[in-house]
DNA sequence: GCTTGCGTTGGAGTGTACTCTAAGTGTTAA
DNA sequence: TTAACACTTAGAGTACACTCCAACGCAAGC
């Protein structure tokens, strides 16, 4: 898969691939003709970057990561604690962010109450 | 209330606060003797704030919505939608998360296995 | 009166994660 | 063969949300 072909099929720019590439999140891709060539493990691995950049995993966070699977079987439980560790720390964001949703249902709620209350007001006053 | 009081109680920084303020999104505290003196509504608001904040939301939609308030009455509606889209917002980043979440746990629970066995190698090859 | 502590200001600096630019290469289609 | 197109690089620029700095103000306690 060519840089464009990866950058369409994720919905990210080919600078951000590189961007990626650079800082060590996904290993030297393949080129052909000087041209990136993704491998099927290359789109697996962007997949996961992804999916733990948009749960708000740091680019250092997933750069140590990425650096412990380098390095082989040795890190296995390494990698496991720092995946335990960043779970966790989604856990916590989760909980945080359905706290903000019911504070905004309750405060949404009041403006329906509100907007109701008006309403029959304006229908009384006619 | 003062800043150095406020700063403790929502474990922020006086800096935060002040810039804030400077933003809009906090309106004008009262100060006496130059120095800010934050009300109980002060305090509700911050409250609010942060807890958006944690939830992702940007100051430049927070200063959006602390501005229609400001406004009065007649913004009632248009306050509501935007909560109700925040809300929605915010609703996505859940599920995005409860997906990293879960993929996680699959990676952990792979480690773990990987581990056990290598353990069984170990006491097997004693 | 002097130090300590808490506050003030404007403005500069920082970290993170991109995002853009300029100048160039290599393949394909008319 | 020339234009269009997709790609390459290093490095500069940007957006966001703080965070820090220097220089100063003011009140309390020794």
């Amino acid at each position: 898969m060519t840089i464009g072909e990866v950058s369409k099929k994720f919905n990210i720019s080919k600078d951000t691939l590189r961007y990626y590439e650079k800082e060590g999140l996904i290993n030297q891709v393949s080129k052909m003709n000087n041209r990136r060539e993704y491998s099927e493990h290359d789109i697996e691995n962007i997949n996961f970057i992804l999916c733990m950049r948009t749960a708000g995993m740091s680019i250092e966070i997933l750069k140590k990561y990425i650096d412990l699977c380098m390095q082989g079987d040795g890190t296995a439980e390494e990698r496991r604690n720092l995946l335990i560790e960043q779970r966790e720390v989604i856990c916590s964001k989760i909980k945080e962010m359905e706290n903000a949703y019911n504070k905004l249902s309750y405060k949404i709620d009041f403006y329906y109450q509100t907007l109701l209350k008006k309403e029959k007001e304006i229908i009384k006053g006619e």
